[in-house]
DNA sequence: CGCTCTGTTGAAGAGGCTCAATATGGGTGG
DNA sequence: CCACCCATATTGAGCCTCTTCAACAGAGCG
């Protein structure tokens, strides 16, 4: 697999094939194999390829063909959708350990949502049929992705109803006391993406977030802080809104 | 199907075990399984009870302990989500050959969704153990609940920014479109739930439904007729809205 | 045959969006 | 390291869509 000759020019984004020994990277640290065996790893990783995104960059757009599989090792990827109207709507963000491209992975050959890399970000990519052949061969690992679809569904169906049933002022609420739950350090935590992005993730505007904050802070819920940190004054209140 | 000795009281919501040889009402009509070998599918019926629901009754709600796939092989299942606020939103129907009960299965203990039975239904029950050892002894059944999986994370995604993007003339005009597309009989289609809950599912209240499809009904892109039939007279004009 | 749930229609009000103007800040190049 | 610049964020005002509440009509089911 990996040619031990790559010069730059056959890397785009600065591809390259793992050699084995660069393992670590990627594979041993996402959940849906890091139960393997090491040797098992080692199989995966060999047919594994690194590809690099500048900040900025377009991993994949609605409409591609793809049948790989990409896992984060480093950096932050957006995947986002546009709406018939031509409206963005933040879908999720990933960080290491996470993975995407399952659709066009198992249903079809073309992706409907886009993937932006945030930062600089590194991915490793498993082709659709070595995937299979890994999935047939150890099938704890269908078990292991059975279980993140499964979750990943509920979070989904958990979103539209929220974005249905609650109104932004709550559905801002439970984002904060959310991300209070999994981020905090102390009782501050940073906000993952811009205001336009939870706006987006939301379903509301930029605008109504900015304000809704404001009004947070001026009912002594939270305090805004610079670089996007917020501290958390009062969750129980902000939940009762 | 009923085993022959079975006695009412033995039987839970009329709850009976298979015996081989009356495989056809399941195992054997549902994609994730119907393309194995005979022997096989006679196998994983082995280990299938069949439940059957009157109109109404719920087949699980939220918080319930489950460890069971639902496969559905008569009636109609309407699986709905409660908020927060107490407001119901319904995520989708199920109609024979459909599966329910994944979170449960795959992921926590717990449901998170509402099952009912729409009218009167039968499903067959797999227990989590003998599903698990199915999927390890063939692996092949995890690549089909796989695909099914990405195509029904793929749809709520679709769902969730339908609804965050669009306004409720635009998704309901949608919906008339996928419904024509997947069920029509000639230009018409029988809507296959009552408006209230098409309300809950796409997100807005049943007059607002009542009022737009009367506009769509004035503007000439559709007639409604009687027992939920709509005949649509302009899919390109709806689809313009 | 009546009762209850579903659907329809009207009127009023609210929540949030749009548009526009201004402020801020972090990233970049000099 | 500083100043500049552009995207992001803020704030205000008006408006529009949709919800809410209420009253009534109709349909399906026991």
């Amino acid at each position: 697999m990996p040619s031990k000759e790559m010069h730059v020019h056959e890397c785009n984004h600065h591809e390259c094939n793992y050699t084995s020994g660069t393992r670590n990277s990627c594979v041993s640290l996402v959940p849906i194999f890091n139960h393997l065996e090491e040797t098992q790893m080692d199989e995966i990783m060999a047919t594994a390829r690194s590809v690099s995104y500048k900040k900025g960059e377009i991993i994949y757009r609605a409409g591609d063909k793809s049948d790989s599989l990409y896992i984060v090792s480093k950096g932050k990827i957006r995947i986002y959708r546009l709406s018939d109207s031509g409206k963005e709507q933040l879908v999720r963000i990933l960080i290491p350990g996470d993975f995407t491209g399952e659709y066009a992975l198992f249903s079809k050959a073309t992706h409907e949502s886009y993937a932006e890399a945030m930062v600089d970000t590194t991915v490793c990519m498993i082709k659709q049929a070595d995937l299979h052949e890994f999935l047939l061969k150890y099938p704890s690992i269908s078990l292991k992705i059975l279980t993140e679809f499964s979750t990943r569904l509920e979070q989904s169906e958990r979103q539209t109803t929220r974005v249905v049933t609650e109104k932004v002022e709550t559905r801002l609420a439970m984002f904060l006391a959310e991300e209070m739950d999994r981020e905090a350090q102390g009782n501050e935590f940073v906000l993952p993406m811009s205001k336009k992005d939870l706006a987006s993730y939301l379903g509301t505007t930029p605008e109504t977030i900015s304000r809704k904050l404001s009004e947070f802070e001026d009912q002594g819920y939270i305090k805004q802080k610079p670089r996007k940190r917020i501290e958390v004054l009062d969750l129980d209140g902000l939940l009762l809104v």
